[in-house]
DNA sequence: CTATGTGCAAAGTCTTTGCTCCATC
DNA sequence: GATGGAGCAAAGACTTTGCACATAG
């Protein structure tokens, strides 16, 4: 579960195909070059943008159908939804456990492994709270690009 | 600075005003109005939530008044924006460090502190990353009432 | 008195929905 | 062939903006 993984497309497409499959989900030319275009765009898409990438192959593909496809996708853990910057949805292909790193300047999202977080001990205020599912770290900072022009 | 300040009302007014006077901010009734509505709401307030409070005593109050207000307000770093949830737009006046508790049930916001993971490294792959300014946590599972509930 | 801020209305975004036709299984 | 999915258009939700009047300093 690294982030090499993430960039096995085949596998990807593989693993797309046998959810399809096995949950009942009709494989339409849309929604494998929805996927396509999700996996294919590291830098967490917005559905504009998954939708002007699907449009270079699929001339036809009309926005609504990529909103619905996404929120398909998301139903059926495919993709995740993340809530980074000011409201613009932005989606996240990479199932693995990170973290992100976002970019106060260039509003960059990079992701990030921390095995060391992903351990420790949650504090004891907060052990009312159950069946705790996700803890991510959002980070703000300087990305490299941004600080070498400052 | 810990959860006692944020509740402390009489304080946040006073330093909302000293805020507004230093600054150049003209005090008028409906930011005052506004800014007490959102340090009033605990629960980490939408923007209609707040328009709904502060309508209870200023009739008059436009939605558009409240959505520039914050604005402002976020600007001069009086209140926080959070993305914690699908795209819902909320705000933190809880300025000291704290970190996001999310009901996935009923999506539920709380505040909870964490001196440990403050003071924790970051791990040294993202050491490429410049001027760290916030480093926060989102953590999803039941509240205790949902719990309960279940 | 002056310039900032408010209210109103209108326009922008972004996203969802109803319906008909099409394509996958 | 049957049914789930795509495309179209329209409506909804949320947010921003231009302008004229009001009000804080």
């Amino acid at each position: 579960m690294n982030k090499k993984n993430t960039l096995d497309f085949p596998k990807l497409m593989d693993r797309f195909e046998q959810v399809c499959k096995t949950r009942g989900l009709r494989l339409t030319h849309q929604r494998t070059e929805i996927f396509r275009a999700l996996i294919r765009s590291m830098n967490h898409p917005t559905t504009e943008f998954v939708f002007n990438q699907v449009r270079k192959h699929l001339k036809t593909i009309s926005l609504d159908t990529v909103y619905r496809t996404i929120a398909t996708f998301e139903e059926f853990g495919l993709i995740k939804r993340v809530h980074l910057l000011d409201n613009t949805t932005r989606f996240d292909t990479n199932l693995a456990v990170h973290h992100h790193l976002v970019c106060t300047k260039c509003k960059r999202i990079e992701d990030f492994y921390w095995p060391d977080f992903d351990q420790i001990k949650l504090p004891k205020t907060i052990s009312h709270w159950n069946k705790i599912e996700v803890r991510n770290v959002v980070i703000n900072g300087l990305c490299s690009n941004c600080n070498k022009k400052k």
